[in-house]
This record gives structure tokens, C-alpha cells and sequence, in this order.
DNA sequence: ATTACTGCAAAGCATTTGCAAATGC
DNA sequence: GCATTTGCAAATGCTTTGCAGTAAT
């Protein structure tokens, strides 16, 4: 990755702290240098992950933190509203980063697990739409389409 | 709730079942009775229920049923197509029966934990498109708005 | 000084799995 | 009869939690 690039990403996340900071606070919540590792890591994150591959990540690195650690920073990171938690339809956690990036929608491919990010402006007024008419105070919404990927057609023979 | 009720509801389950029984002939797997117990109760439910529930209603019904079993046919039954799994966002799973019901869409109030069925069939074109538009092949789609239901806001008061 | 947070390791708990007995074909 | 299923119970493995020590305010 390009150095310019990387800048960028830091200053993103930089910027994100100082709300978190602000978040912490006003809970009365403890900044924390744990907090911090944390907080950095999830936000350079460029996709989706999964919480225990982030923990087992962040147990071995030089600034370790413990699994305890991680899950309770990722459920703080999420009333913030910095990350989401998505597709939880297997076993693990899955979260990703919303802070500073565009609203988008998600194909997931069932033969190779593959996450393909698209965006479709067009759904949104239809959502708010409805919310009106339900009288439903939405905070956010999420698309997500199952099937199979243009590469895994390729190879594998069967269908979905 | 009436007898005709039930009668018709009774009446899309058996044909609901003689299909899954075409579906299983195909692949060589056998009918069984555990298999069309657990059926029958999955497609009776009127909403969405957690696996571990309905497992647990089945263990001690009458016509008992193991745990193992009834994550075994839940299973069969996504493949089949007669059911989906819905809203992972905890640690259980959650299902809802798809089978001789129109497409909809859901939302989730946070506060109350209550799900909210609305149809949207204008959203369907536009995920096509992007599908066609990336190679996808999509075999469904979801979509899932967040927020607070309008009977949550009446009595709460703060936000979300 | 207080009080919250962390790391650790143990506990939780929904789901999965191995195996012997049962059952469909 | 033979192969698949079932029930059982134990294993799995991600996530949560209790606690004693540590760090933030």
C-alpha cells in the first residue's frame, strides 16, 4: 500500500478516536491505552472480520490485549456506532467498520464465503418510505443477497 | 383460532411436506417420521423462533424429537428451500419458515425486540440489476431495517 | 484514593458430532 | 439385509464472566 494511502487511512482513524474519546466521556467510560490498540486495529480494518480472528490477532501482537478485551471494546465500538455487526449467520461474530465510509450493501457468496460490498442508492427512499408509513423509527438498514459469485460459476459446475 | 384455519394451514403443510418428500427422494435421503415431525411444527410457525426453542419444545413433546435431529432436518429444510435463516445477530439461531408465504421484508425495534413484516416488492428490480450488473447469481436476497417501533416510542422516552 | 478496566482462566451455552441402536427401503 | 437416521451424551469452540491486580481519574 502507498505511503499517501496509509496517511489517510491514520487520519481517518485519528479523527474517529477523538469521537470515541468523546463517546467514553460522557459515559463517564475510562480511556484506555487498551481501548486504543483496539479501536485503531478495527478501524484500519479494510473489510469485514471476524471478532475472534481480531482477538486472536491482537493477543499475539506486540501491544497484546486479551480476548476479554477485544469483545468488550467491539460491543462499546458498536453503541458508538463505529462498527456493525453483519451477517451472523454462521457461528462467529462478524463486524465491520462504518466509521468514514459509504453506505453499501452486501452479495455473499455461499460456495466460497466470498463478501462482495455494492452500492444501490435506490433502495433507500423506498426503506424510508415504509418506515413512515409504520410509524418505525429506523436507525439503519442492511441488504444483504445470497448466491453464488461470477468466479466461483466459473469453476464449479453445480448451481446456487 | 377456527377450524377452517387450521384445516388450510394443515393443508399447506401436507403439501409443503410432499414436496420436501420429492426433495428428499431426490438426493437418495430417506422419509422419516422424526423428519416430517419436525416439518409439520416448522412450517406451523406463524413467525420467526430460535432453533434451540423449537428444539426444546420438541424434545419433550409427545412425539419426541432429539436435539440433534431437529438441528439435522432444520438444516435439510434451508436446503430445500422451505425455510431461511433470519437476523443473526445473537447467539442463536433464528429461522423463519419461507415456504407458501409472499416475500417480505423485516424490522427489528431494538427496544422491544419485536419484528415488523412489510412487503417492498419495488426493492426486487434493483438488486436483479446489480446482480446481472456483477455476475452474481443470487439465490435470495434480505433486507433488515433496524430502529424503534412506533409503540416503543410512545412509551420510552429516549432515542434510538 | 477511588473506581473502572484488564488479563486470565474458567464457565456458558447453542450447536455439532461420534457411536450404538433403530428404522426406512 | 444394508445403509441411513436417530437419540444420546459428550465434545466443540466462540463468547462471556468472575476475580484479583492494575491503571485511569
Amino acid at each position: 500500500m502507498p505511503y499517501y494511502r496509509k496517511k489517510e487511512t491514520s487520519q481517518i482513524v485519528e479523527k474517529g478516536w477523538a469521537e470515541f474519546v468523546g463517546f467514553l466521556r460522557q459515559r463517564g467510560d475510562r480511556i484506555t491505552h487498551s481501548r486504543y490498540i483496539v479501536f485503531r486495529r478495527v478501524l484500519g480494518q479494510a473489510e469485514h472480520f471476524r471478532a475472534d480472528d481480531l482477538a486472536a490477532r491482537l493477543i499475539s501482537g506486540p501491544d497484546r490485549v486479551s480476548r476479554g478485551t477485544v469483545y468488550r471494546t467491539l460491543g462499546l465500538m458498536v453503541e458508538a456506532g463505529f462498527v456493525r455487526k453483519v451477517r451472523g449467520d454462521d457461528r462467529h461474530s462478524h463486524y465491520e467498520p462504518v466509521y468514514g465510509r459509504g453506505r453499501h450493501e452486501h452479495m455473499i457468496c455461499n460456495r466460497c464465503g466470498g463478501i462482495i460490498e455494492f452500492e444501490e442508492p435506490k433502495i433507500e427512499p423506498f426503506i424510508a418510505e415504509k418506515c413512515r408509513e409504520l410509524g418505525f423509527s429506523a436507525s439503519g438498514y442492511r441488504v444483504t443477497v445470497t448466491g453464488c459469485c461470477s468466479n466461483c460459476k466459473k469453476d464449479g459446475a453445480g448451481l446456487e
